[in-house]
DNA sequence: CATCGACCTGGAAGG
DNA sequence: TATTGCAGGTCGATA
């Protein structure tokens, strides 16, 4: 039959931190516990002790799901080990030890990073959810509401611009609109790229509408889990400008060959530890 | 190629 | 309380 509840032990897991780090756009925090949509199921999440505790709406027979959502499984050690041994880097993880890459639906993920183009994490958070709300199949929560799964491929290309400007979405309308058509005219195969590597994959992601480096490179980050890419953002790029060189100011594009040399094999997973930090700790700009 | 403006709009910041 | 400046980017035009 399954269960409601489930608890995994953990150790080392930084839920508020994770949750909140801007990798992922449907959580929301109530008092101690986390409440959100993984795929068509609504969770609420708590941690304490060590301890993960997840509850669902419906019995859940098997919980893989959200031990692969949540990357349960992950070495977090091994991964820290690779990082370079510096004071900004160091500093990073030591003001959130625990934070966690996630790993989301690559079409969810594509989506909410269209979505995020000079929008700031809260207004990604609300169109996300506007459009969750109004065009999502509704899902069964604990909540006196019902949830909602992100809507789909289909369901967003068969939109009209206008009903997505509605949703708050601005010039991203066309954007979002434009991808969820490509994706259905099969300009590119969603399904195919887990099987290629990253920079294949981040060619495919380009060709869609309004797919730059940037967007491309967090769905290769947050959905495929090729962590060794290092999107590079204007938090990321005053992050290191500030951290690794105070005094020059170097162009976008040599802090990008820095990066891309210097954080090693889990240079993603470094760049999410420096972006949480200098959003949360930095004065930038 | 590097740079530059256009593209929407909500919700802060400083007058 | 009215106004201004700005925000996890991408695209197309320009020397």
């Amino acid at each position: 039959m399954g269960d409601l509840r489930k608890t995994f032990h953990v150790r080392d897991y930084d839920l508020d931190a994770t949750l909140s780090s801007g990798q992922a756009f449907r959580w929301q925090q109530l008092g101690q516990a986390w409440e959100g949509v993984i795929g068509g199921r609504w969770v609420r999440l708590r941690l304490s002790k060590g301890d993960i505790t997840a509850e669902a709406a419906k019995p859940v027979r098997d919980w893989a799901w959200l031990e692969h959502y949540l990357q349960l499984h992950f070495n977090l050690d091994q991964a820290l080990a690779t990082f370079p041994d510096d004071e900004p880097m160091q500093n990073a993880v030591a003001s959130f030890p625990g934070l966690r890459l996630l790993r989301q639906d690559y079409w969810e993920c594509l989506a909410s990073f269209i979505l995020s183009a000079t929008k700031q994490i809260v207004q990604i958070r609300q169109m996300v959810m506007l459009l969750s709300k109004r065009y999502g199949e509704p899902i069964a929560s604990n909540d006196d509401d019902p949830a909602f799964a992100f809507p789909t491929i289909k369901v967003i290309a068969a939109c009209g611009e206008k009903e997505l400007r509605e949703c708050k979405l601005g010039f991203r309308a066309p954007n979002l609109l434009g991808a969820a058509r490509d994706i259905l005219d099969k300009k590119i195969d969603l399904q195919r790229l887990p099987t290629l590597t990253s920079s294949e994959a981040r060619k495919e992601l380009m060709k869609l509408h309004g797919v730059g480096p940037k967007i491309a490179d967090c769905v290769l980050l947050f959905a495929g889990g090729h962590q060794e890419v290092f999107p590079v953002d204007v938090w990321i790029e005053r992050a290191l400008q500030q951290l690794y060189f105070p005094k020059r100011r170097p162009s976008a594009k040599q802090l990008r060959k820095f990066a891309d040399t210097h954080f090693g094999p889990y240079a993603g997973f470094a760049q999410q530890y420096l972006f949480h930090h200098a959003r949360v700790h930095l004065k930038l700009k």
